[in-house]
RNA sequence: GCCGGGAUGGCGGAACUGGCAGACGCAGCGGACUUAAAAUCCGCCGGAGCAAUCCUUGUGGGUUCGAGUCCCACUCCCGGCACCA
């Protein structure tokens, strides 16, 4: 074998023996404290890129460092199988998802062996797979019984593209559909829906798990809670049943300044209410406003513009009669669906009021305020005027004040209302987990009893997108029989949204092969995650939804902790051509060729080597040699043998006491990088640490016994990097099988420590001289040493001295005028 | 518009808690080895200047003995949210 690093030759070499020796396989039987290191698992598309790559090689060098640190580590791997890409590219290619999806398993799963990574394949999760589905549908049938899962008729979200609808997260931007950019639509359909917003407020909570702020903040804008107080106004409607129309507003203070009213042009009332003469122009804006998509319906650049119907409603904390209007920039889905317009103190209804010439009252008067016309809406606070008995309250107070009057005359009542709406689950498409419920003409909505389950995807449904579930066209698979009264009924058609599948996976990898349950006992031994890493993409969509989830089953007794990851991570993303890397958009990097040329040590340590992993950044090869180079001399530094040379014997002392220093300096920073998932600086570290091995090797100043200590120490620090050639220079160096099952070096302090430092002297903070000096050196020989230097000198000559700051083991600054 | 994150050599980036700016690597330049090239090794490598020295961390101000780091204002880039009453 050559002494030069060949990774065609030791990387398939170390990965056979590592998966014949089982020696990633974990076993809960351990008496070393667990260590969950989870990384999001990828979805099936064809192949990994070097995104994914950068996902996954960083965390599994750092897996493998807590396992040297001595956790008993499981670092699972698994494929998010199910979902709209598959089914699309099934259609395009005229394959089956089924097949198209288990070739890319197949595929994937190769490429995830070649990284060298420390996954246990023995339990591996398919989401597609029944083994895997039945408990998605399970956990289905769990919520449903929890009353937490529900059907309704509600305007959802449809992707005329995708021929679904989606989930109010799944539309992103300007109201686009996620997956394949389409804008986005509005129907009216019955649908699931899981009661996310039942645990809105503990969703807010971040308290206990440690996260990036970015996404804390996300979740909560997404969640959107906002106190305030819902209030009623007076209707007197001939042939109108209702007698109020209910609205929410963030400012009671502003109450009295309310000169008309908006309602969604979905609001139920608005048909009820419009007057005859003004029928026509409602009706006409309603139907426009139901066929803009979001895109136009929510943009700002637009003007705000309505119509009125009408009608009038009294405000009751004054008497006063109002104009009722409709305008789409008031959300059926937010609040009560409509709003009380103050434009005095209100931007939208400033503007909605100076475009119709609506009346604007002040009722907070700004500092210095004369009672001249408002420029635009004052939304500060201030002191109240025109408000009655409330009139010269600091607007603050009278939030309060107002609010309490009106929970005492029974006119409204403080409330909290969110953003977030309940997760729409049901997708009609084919390529996903039938949702188990059954439609009885007799006993209605009948869910799938659960040993019935799985409830099958059957494999020859037309899978082409019509519009409506395909599977509503497959004969057998519809029709059944009820479960209560054994008439005969119909399956649910749709398929459950895919986040859903992945809400739950990583409780699978703590259980595999467990049959009678999507989990057993193991689960507690290693839930929750301690540490998981994947894109930030997901913020509000999977990381919301798996928390969502987590809580719903601890409440259901299954499971007793109360958050599913302990820490988050946010690795950056790799970009291409300055995209993020596609299929769709071709931008693809594949990292089979670096690795088969390079390596996939090579790969993994220039990923990391790249910058900061939260950074990410543009994807370019250009530096990649320097890791091959790099590798290839700590391969030469290793194997090649060292000798020290005769008239080297009395000088050891310094080069072995030097090297000792660098080895604990080296393990001391490698160590806690690590810690802090600072890759780059983590290898910088250990090139260093190279770069002084190779100078103490060509002076040869050192006994071959020193020599060996350093080597070993580097090798140990190099293993989870470089798992393929460390092992084998372990070999090489005459260890015993397996590097990867040694301990992580420790590092003392005392040996770590400067013997030598470099004393800065300054003048007036400027650099004069530097001086190298013990580090033992005291305050007051430092500042003689400063004084007396030859090159500071001619800047003190002639100058007062004012003072000297001395900061111990960095420099001296002369203050001088 | 609002909320995050960022801006440092030709390039990727480093810099503890306010204390030597540019670690480590890429590219480049010079040299050694070689018939030659590749590979490898050694040296140089922010800008100006012969030099002493001066300038330099997006821009402008401030605090400090001392600022890439702290404060204020601004510009640009990236990400998220965006009529949420």
């Amino acid at each position: 074998m050559s002494d030069r690093y060949n990774p065609q030759e030791i990387d398939g070499k170390w990965q056979q023996r590592w998966a014949e020796d089982k020696l990633y396989q974990v076993s809960e039987d351990d008496p070393r404290p667990k260590w969950y290191a989870l990384t999001m698992f990828p979805y099936t598309s064809g192949d990994l890129h070097i995104g994914h790559w950068y996902a996954m090689a960083p965390s599994d060098v750092h897996a493998r460092f807590k396992r040297m640190r001595g956790y008993n580590v499981l670092h699972p791997m698994g494929f998010d199988a199910f979902g709209l890409p598959a089914e699309n590219a099934a259609i395009k290619r005229g394959i089956h998802p089924f097949t198209w999806t288990m070739k890319n398993i197949e595929n994937m799963r190769c490429q995830l062996k070649s990284i060298g990574a420390i996954y246990d394949w023995s339990r591996e999760a398919v989401t597609c797979l029944p083994e895997y589905y039945q408990w998605t549908q399970w956990f289905f049938l769990k919520l449903y019984h929890a009353g937490l899962a529900y059907r309704a008729k509600a305007p959802v979200n449809w992707c005329p593209h995708c021929q679904t609808v989606l989930a109010n997260e799944q539309v992103v931007g300007s109201g686009v559909c996620e997956r394949c950019g389409t804008a986005v639509t509005r129907r009216d359909l019955e649908q699931w829906f899981f009661r996310i917003t039942r645990y809105a407020d503990e969703l807010m909570e971040h308290r206990s798990i440690d996260w990036p702020e970015r996404i804390k903040t996300m979740q909560r804008n997404w969640i959107g809670r906002s106190t305030g107080t819902e209030l009623s106004f007076a209707l007197d409607h001939p042939g109108v049943e209702e007698k109020e129309i209910r609205v929410f507003t963030t400012r009671p203070d502003t109450a009295f300044g309310v000169t008309f009213m908006v309602l969604a042009p979905e609001h139920p009332l608005v048909t009820r209410l419009v007057s005859p003469d003004r029928r026509a122009a409602v009706e006409e804006y309603v139907a426009r406003s139901r066929q803009q998509n979001d895109i136009e319906r929510l943009s700002t650049e637009r003007e705000r513009d309505g119509v009125f119907t009408g009608a009038y409603a009294i405000n009751r904390l004054n008497g006063e009669r109002v104009s009722i209007w409709i305008a789409d920039y008031v959300l059926m889905g937010y609040g009560t669906g409509a709003v009380m317009a103050v434009p005095a103190h209100d931007t939208r209804d400033f503007d909605f009021a100076s475009k119709y010439n609506l009346p604007i009252k002040v009722v907070i008067a700004p500092a210095g305020w004369q009672g001249e016309e408002l420029e635009e809406a004052y939304t500060e606070p201030g002191i109240m005027v025109n408000s009655a008995q409330f009139t010269g309250l600091p607007s603050q107070q009278g939030m309060d004040a107002i609010s309490d009057f009106l929970e005492e005359k029974g006119w409204g009542k403080r409330t909290i209302t969110y953003r977030l709406r309940d997760w729409l689950i049901s997708r009609q498409r084919y390529w996903g987990a039938p949702i188990p419920i059954i439609y009885c003409d007799s006993c209605g909505i009948v869910p799938v009893t659960e040993k019935d389950l799985p409830v099958l995807l059957p494999e020859d449904a037309e899978f082409k997108p019509t519009g409506e579930s395909p599977l509503k066209y497959n004969r057998q698979f519809v029709n059944t029989t009820c479960p209560q009264c054994s008439a005969p009924a119909r399956r649910e058609t749709d398929t459950m949204d895919t986040f859903m599948c992945s809400s739950w996976y990583f409780l699978r990898y703590a259980s595999p092969g467990c049959h009678s349950a999507p989990f057993d006992r193991r689960l507690k031994y290693w839930l929750p995650v301690d540490l998981y890493t994947g894109g930030a993409e997901h913020a509000v969509m999977h990381l919301l939804y798996a928390r969502f989830f987590i809580k719903a089953i601890r409440d259901m007794g299954l499971v007793d902790f109360d958050e599913p990851f302990t820490r988050l991570f946010n690795q950056g993303t790799i970009i291409a051509q300055k995209h993020k890397m596609s299929k769709s958009r071709g931008n693809v990097v594949t990292p089979d060729g670096y690795v088969s040329e390079l390596g996939a040590d090579t790969v993994r340590v220039y990923l990391m080597f790249i910058g900061p992993w939260e950074q990410g950044g543009e994807w370019n090869d250009s530096g990649i040699s320097g890791i091959s180079r790099w590798l290839n001399r700590v391969c030469g530094l290793v194997v090649e043998e060292y000798q020290m040379k005769p008239e080297a014997v009395t000088g050891d002392n310094k080069v072995r006491g030097d090297l000792q220093r660098a080895t604990h300096q080296t393990i001391r920073k490698v160590t806690e990088d690590m810690e802090r998932l600072r890759f780059n600086t983590m290898v910088a570290a250990l090139m260093e640490f190279t770069n002084h091995l190779a100078k103490v090797k060509e002076s040869g100043g050192l006994a071959a016994s020193a020599w060996k200590e350093a080597i070993d120490a580097l090798l140990l620090l190099l293993a989870p990097s470089v798992p393929h050639l460390a092992e084998e220079l372990w070999m090489r160096t005459g260890h015993e099988y397996s590097i990867h099952n040694q301990r992580w070096p420790e590092w003392d302090e005392t040996l770590a420590e400067d013997e030598e430092i470099t004393l800065v002297i300054q003048v007036n903070g400027k650099l004069r001289d530097r001086i190298a000096v013990p580090a033992s050196i005291t305050e007051v020989e430092a500042r003689q040493l400063a004084a007396e230097s030859t090159r500071v000198k001619p800047y003190l000559q002639g100058k007062e001295a004012l003072k000297t700051i001395y900061v111990p083991g960095r420099l001296v600054n002369i203050v001088v005028k």
